[in-house]
DNA sequence: TAATTGTTTCAGATAATATTGAAAAGACAG
DNA sequence: CTGTCTTTTCAATATTATCTGAAACAATTA
């Protein structure tokens, strides 16, 4: 049988299956959220998909429980897995490719966090290198490489702050956090 | 003289005043990242802009300097104002509003994590009460509970790190990031 | 009050992004 | 190698987000 096709192939097999509501609550919220995170609403939703599913999914369940294309699910799928946020499994006896949501949320959030500092705080430290080479040394400019200068102060401070987290993992901050709170009373 | 306007009101002026090519870079770059952070390019180059520079800004510098309309200036300075990145403020003698950013790195991180907690962290908190409150107790979706919890454990373990945080202030912490990594040595 | 200057709004235009679907490429079994 | 099944790619299209500009509105001055 050649590849189903069109109409998102989904007259076919819409009606096999569907997601319990309380999923799919949580799977559009989580989509709805993607706009703060920097990815779109598909491979946040396709995250979710995974986050929310006992078992490993195929392209085609993501197909028929977003109503989205092979396309689109390839695509989304293949960013998710660039991102470390999902991986690729196989399952024995079946040729389909099959992915799983890494469960660990602390992982999730330890994996973002990489991320994010290798995506956002290196460029902006770069740039601001860069700029305050650039600057001139006129008196006019003075308050706009101080404020560079923190900037760039403030960027390391967080970088350091990112591993100390990742260092100390939950537990640990659970504790933290914990002290810190019963002292303020 | 009526509101000056059409052909973004340009050419009138744009050659009166010319950014600097290191701010010019600064303010591109802090555009390119505000995909990463939920607002978009224009309220992102703005932003960069009042941090650069040293006097405050009106709308017709903004307009001037990154060459967008008046109606786009208007909205987007409405929009740091409300996200607290930025304060109108008033000349005397002028009657026009000028705006500043507030300079202050740290302070500026605070409002970001503040604004970042109401707007994803809490919705998701609930988003996820709901679902747990929905699904259905069968062992199968045992699995999807469960994560659901750990979900929700880990969102309050970042609400309070995010107290945390700001409670100790960038010295404490400074402090306490120097203290680690040279006991990991 | 009317004239002047500055600000906001929003329908329509434009630009940027995401999505589809069919063709191409890849993987495997026999 | 050939046939079957699966995944990937990408040009065309659809959708969404953003921007413009002129009109409406607001504030100030004379």
């Amino acid at each position: 049988m050649a590849a189903k096709t069109g109409v998102l192939e989904g007259a076919t097999f819409a009606k096999l299956e569907t997601l319990e509501p309380s999923k799919l609550l949580f799977i559009r919220r989580w989509g709805e959220l993607s706009g703060y995170w920097g990815i779109n609403r598909t491979m946040a939703e396709i995250h979710a998909l995974l986050f929310v599913s006992t078992d490993p999914v195929c392209t085609d369940d993501v197909m028929e429980k977003l109503l989205i294309s092979r396309g689109n699910a390839s695509m989304n799928l293949r960013s998710l897995v660039d991102w470390g946020l999902i991986e690729r499994i196989h399952i024995r006896g079946d040729r389909k490719e099959y992915f799983i949501c890494r469960s660990d949320v602390w992982q999730m959030f330890e994996t973002i966090l990489q991320q994010r500092r290798r995506r956002e705080v290196e460029p902006i430290l770069e740039t601001i290198d860069r700029c305050l080479e650039t600057a001139g040394n006129e008196k006019d400019v003075e308050v706009y490489r101080q404020r560079l200068k923190e900037m760039r102060e403030f960027l390391h401070l967080v970088g350091s702050l990112v591993d100390l987290v990742v260092k100390l993992g939950p537990d640990a901050l659970n504790g933290i956090a914990l002290t810190m709170s019963k002292m303020a009373g």
